[in-house]
DNA sequence: AAATGACAAAAAAACGAAAAATTGTCTATG
DNA sequence: CATAGACAATTTTTCGTTTTTTTGTCATTT
């Protein structure tokens, strides 16, 4: 039920779509096709020598990945920032959009990179492990056994032995 | 080198914490822990006939997390904003910054619950696993293949066979 | 069919001023 | 020692206005 079909010379990759094909199937308007390709954010990877689009199969999960992001709160602005950003931070990817795993809140978006997670604008990271917290405590409770505690207790970059994944 | 002692009638969870204790190990400071104290955001489970604070593990494990949460770059406000609305969302949780993995992206807090991930204000959720889009397209491409295309191709809501988990 | 251009409506961002919240410091109290 | 109160400095929010971006629609061109 689940096999990537592609009997004959019909092979997806080889493939390419016209602006009304991209648009039926990724839902995004003619306008926006347009408006994209023009600020070079989705530009189709193929043309015809009239200039005329010819979008690749990775062009529309690109095409898809955005209108989803902007269905889901995203507006195009920090879409546009958010790759710029991601393209700075990993120069090796051509189309972030059709490359990776992105999670968009409203108001941020994060890509799933590599196991980690961090923010495309700022390309901050963060995970707070609760379990961590609580090795750490115990930790100072054994400390504090021995002597009756004074000084630095949570050096903020903490050695983590016994790794747990938390998330 | 990683197994949770607690010899004797040590029993951390049992154990509690004075002021002094807490701002020692949490890194909170005197004026952030009384100010916490009086707004409601993390009140001493525990307190002397006298009035004075006696803080529990779990409640040294929400102050951290505030604390880490603070120094992400979060502010107090969108903390308090998001620990109401958790509260709203997961009714069940009497101390959301004890209870539950949090993710701090500068501007916005996620939580990891249960699998899913979503924004602590709005309660929003989502994520793109692009590993979909291809089985979608590869879909739609078999259609087309039958009848030439025409109408809806990507309804929304899309019954996902051959899960693939992406991220 | 598909691209382009022009115009207007809608949405989002940028900006600045005012108000509110948070924190540090210091003093007093129990 | 720990809490509480007062005061000021700093940080965040809020709000209203202006500017920019994005999108729809329609007409024109290739």
């Amino acid at each position: 039920m689940c096999y990537h079909s592609q009997k004959g010379g019909n092979n997806l990759m080889a493939t390419v779509f016209t602006s009304r094909q991209a648009i039926q199937i990724t839902g995004v308007s003619q306008r926006q096709l347009a408006y994209w390709r023009k600020i070079g954010l989705i530009i189709p990877s193929q043309q015809t020598p009239g200039g005329h689009a010819r979008y690749t199969f990775p062009d529309l999960i690109a095409l898809k990945t955005a209108k989803r992001l902007i269905d889901a709160g995203v507006s195009l602005q920090k879409l546009r920032k958010s790759i710029t950003a991601l393209t700075r931070t990993l120069p090796h990817l051509r189309q972030p959009l059709s490359e990776l795993s992105l999670l968009a809140t409203g108001d941020v978006i994060l890509v799933f990179h590599e196991g980690a997670v961090f923010e495309t604008l700022t390309g901050q990271e963060w995970i707070l492990p609760i379990a961590q917290f609580q090795r750490e405590v115990t930790q100072q409770q054994k400390q504090q056994g021995l002597a009756s505690g004074q000084g630095e207790l949570f050096p903020e970059a903490n050695p983590a032995q016994c790794h747990e994944q938390g998330i």
